[in-house]
DNA sequence: AATATGCTAGTTTTT
DNA sequence: CTAGCATATT
């Protein structure tokens, strides 16, 4: 058989990956060099040439999109659909042994998952119902806590607190959230992972089984594994014969503050040995733009070590623009698109990249007054919008009576005159007798223990679901779905309660999930895990949230992230506010260890640009409603002078805008004062007037102070 | 139960 | 400054 094509276009250190015959490997894959292909070659060099069973193959991503990706690309070098290939993503994956094995993981054969959203809702329902302050204990931080705990594989019993009464507290509240999911037949994101690493453990035999199925174990963007997935490796790999094949990037590791552990790359080689492949040559950006993020990471320390090469062109120096305030950065930035275009190119060729997504205001709004098109990454997902959930939320009550965090969702959704005293009688009965909400509303409405209005509307629900439930049986996912939306009256909730547009784009949305619900096409892997046709669709919602904001794909400007931009490429890349505190973020600064990270996160976004990179900062910026002076970032200063070209070169405030500070009235916002005691400075803020005004002082040697006006003596630089 | 007002905090995000 | 949330009011 001809395999040539497999690895005829592939450099000497992709080929040295892909065609490895022996071990396990770590491919340490620079940005842009060609990692995916790598993984997908590899998949395909493995049953072709070696003639590796597809079932014996498991390769895990971390997203929906990359799996999607992988599994087409795989097809389509194959030639084959690619069945009996496990390929998903970490949660997935788990998802699907916990479906297959749920009586030995101690789970409810009919376990739904429960998302974020719901995940906080049910963590705040149980701090009220402990009687606790959601000040001290924010239900924010709790469901952080929970899932850091789980995402380390701890649970409650093994939570060292040291005696701290606070940690206590949470791990009680995780204990008695725990049990909530328990009793509801739910599972979160973090407890896919942990049951699955603890059905694994505990169970020799099933762990036994995947070690046999699974000869070659591949996983991509390694560095995002944290501590759970890492153990989930191991536990696969423990078989002889399991092969373990891992791409990553250690100097693109941006996600240790969810968890992630970038040291897990190195613990790989140690408890691994793997045959170490650097894939350092890049097909997509400048010799210029590689060189200058070259030259950025350069500054981390205990990096694997890699440089990035191409044979491509030198390209343009990278530009940096040095803007009067965050309005003349937008300006220039649009300025900048708007001659991209004229010269003939495309407006989604251009991303533009921020630390964090309020800085998206400025350049929507000057976007829309030039009239470019654009779309702005982030916000909710399809099946994250308050409308679907809602509906969603029907489906789940009447698909598995015990979800009572479906039923606090929709109990009262449109309003039916269930009120909070309603309900928390409804959670009393339901906690004194350990029954569901739903059970516990039936047999309070039997024993006639509830007065008139609220036993009416309750009665008036039940019956709504009961009728649901019986429909259920009768018609088809899409025939439920839209009996769901039309029985509940949730449209009717929506327009009487909100702004035509808004309104209507709900109307949309539900009609959009009626859609989905009526072309649900279910996996044959669910079918065969004895799973409904509704237990399969609420699965995918709550798995795959969908496409952001589910518009069709236009000719945008691409707005977002940094974070975000991770994995895609720009022929124009805009950096904006490279500020001191704002990227590298403040928080960042300030604990030890975060820095790096955030200059990874530069270096993620210098590599995402192909052609031209813009760097941009503004030296005045309004923040929190105050204007503030920042320094260029660090980031900036760290690119090498040679290939830098100074748009603006940076003016002293003084020069720049700022009128001197005259004798007698107060000085001028960033101008250069000089004081007595204190040394040279420049104001940052003033509050007031006259003499009693305070003003705000960056001094050079003696940092900042507030001072008056009326005692300090102040002289003009 | 719906609306008005006041207060506070203010990175990054996938599953 | 402003969005989101909690409390107060009708």
């Amino acid at each position: 058989m001809d395999v040539s094509h497999l690895i005829d276009d592939l450099n000497d250190a992709q080929r040295q990956a892909v065609t490895l015959d022996d071990g396990h490997c770590l491919v340490l894959a620079g940005a842009g060099s060609g990692k995916t292909r790598v993984l997908v070659h590899r998949i395909a060099w493995l049953i072709q040439v070696e003639h590796v069973s597809p079932m014996s193959v498991l390769a895990v991503t971390f997203t929906n999109k990359a799996a999607n990706e992988m599994r087409g690309r795989v097809e389509e070098l194959l030639q084959i659909p690619s069945s009996g290939l496990w390929i998903g993503t970490f949660h997935g994956i788990c998802h699907r042994i916990l479906r297959l094995h749920s009586a030995e993981a101690n789970l409810n054969p009919t376990f739904q998952i429960l998302d974020s959203d719901d995940q906080y809702r049910l963590v705040r329902r149980t701090i009220r119902e402990m009687q606790l302050d959601e000040g001290e204990f924010p239900p924010r931080v709790v469901q952080g806590f929970i899932n850091a705990r789980k995402d380390d594989g701890v649970r409650p019993d093994h939570i060292e607190h040291h005696g701290n009464p606070l940690t206590m507290q949470m791990v009680e509240i995780y204990r008695i959230y725990q049990g909530a999911c328990e009793r509801s037949g739910l599972v979160d994101f973090a407890e896919l992972m942990l049951r699955t690493v603890e059905l694994l453990r505990d169970n020799p035999n099933r762990l036994r089984h995947y070690q046999d199925r699974f000869s070659h174990v591949m996983i991509d963007e390694f560095q995002d594994t944290n501590t759970l997935q890492y153990a989930l490796v191991k536990l696969l790999a423990g078989g002889a014969r399991t092969r373990v094949f891992v791409v990553g990037d250690d100097d693109q590791s941006i996600y240790g503050w969810r968890g992630a552990k970038v040291e897990n790359v190195q613990h790989f080689v140690n408890d691994f040995k793997p045959e170490i492949v650097r894939l350092e040559q890049n097909y997509r950006s400048t010799q210029t733009i590689l060189e200058a993020a070259n030259r950025v990471i350069d500054h981390n320390e205990d990096r694997m070590g890699k440089n990035l090469w191409t044979e491509g062109e030198q390209g343009d120096p990278v530009r940096v623009f040095s803007a009067y305030n965050e309005d003349e950065e937008a300006e220039f930035i649009v300025g900048r698109i708007q001659d991209w275009l004229e010269s003939g190119r495309k407006p989604s060729e251009v991303g533009v990249l921020y630390r964090s997504n309020a800085q998206s205001r400025l350049f929507e709004q000057a976007l829309l007054r030039a009239d470019i098109p654009y779309r702005v990454y982030g916000g909710l997902r399809f099946f994250e919008r308050a409308e679907v959930r809602d509906a969603l939320g029907y489906l789940r009550l009447v698909h598995n009576p015990l979800d009572d965090a479906a039923f606090e969702r929709v109990v009262n959704v449109p309003a039916r005159g269930i009120g909070e005293r309603t309900v928390a009688g409804l959670r009393e009965a339901a906690r004194a007798q350990d029954i569901s909400l739903w059970d516990a509303t039936r047999r309070q409405l039997a024993a006639g223990n509830l007065t008139g209005r609220a036993r009416n509307a309750l009665g008036a629900f039940v019956e709504l679901i009961e009728m649901l439930r019986a429909e259920a049986g009768e018609t088809d996912l899409g025939g439920i779905m839209g009996r769901i939306i039309k029985r509940s009256d949730l449209i009717q909730h929506y327009l009487a309660r909100e702004p035509a547009d808004r309104a209507e784009a709900r109307q949309e949305n539900l009609d959009e999930l009626v859609r989905a619900a009526e072309n649900f096409d279910q996996s044959m892997e669910d079918e065969q895990a004895g799973l409904s046709q509704t237990a399969s669709f609420l699965t995918q919602a709550a798995l795959e949230a969908g496409e952001h904001q589910g518009e069709k794909w236009q000719d945008c400007v691409q707005l977002m992230t940094l974070h975000s931009a991770k994995g895609l490429e720009f022929p124009l890349v805009f950096m904006a506010g490279m500020e001191e505190g704002l990227f590298p973020h403040q928080k960042s600064v300030e604990e030890p260890g975060r820095l790096s990270e955030e200059r990874r996160l530069a270096y993620v976004g210098m590599t995402r640009a192909m052609e031209f990179l813009y760097l941009s900062y503004a030296e005045s910026r309004r923040l929190h409603g105050q204007t503030m002076f920042g320094r260029p970032s660090r980031f900036v200063g760290e690119l090498p002078p040679e290939l830098i070209e100074d748009i603006r070169p940076q003016l002293n405030v003084s020069q720049a805008r700022a009128p001197r500070a005259s004798g007698g009235g107060l000085p001028s916002l960033g101008a250069r004062v000089r004081h007595a005691k204190f040394g040279a400075g420049t104001v940052l803020t003033i509050e007031g007037q006259g003499d009693n005004a305070r003003i705000q002082i960056n001094f050079d040697d003696a940092g900042q102070k507030w001072l008056v006006a009326g005692y300090a003596t102040l002289e003009p630089e």
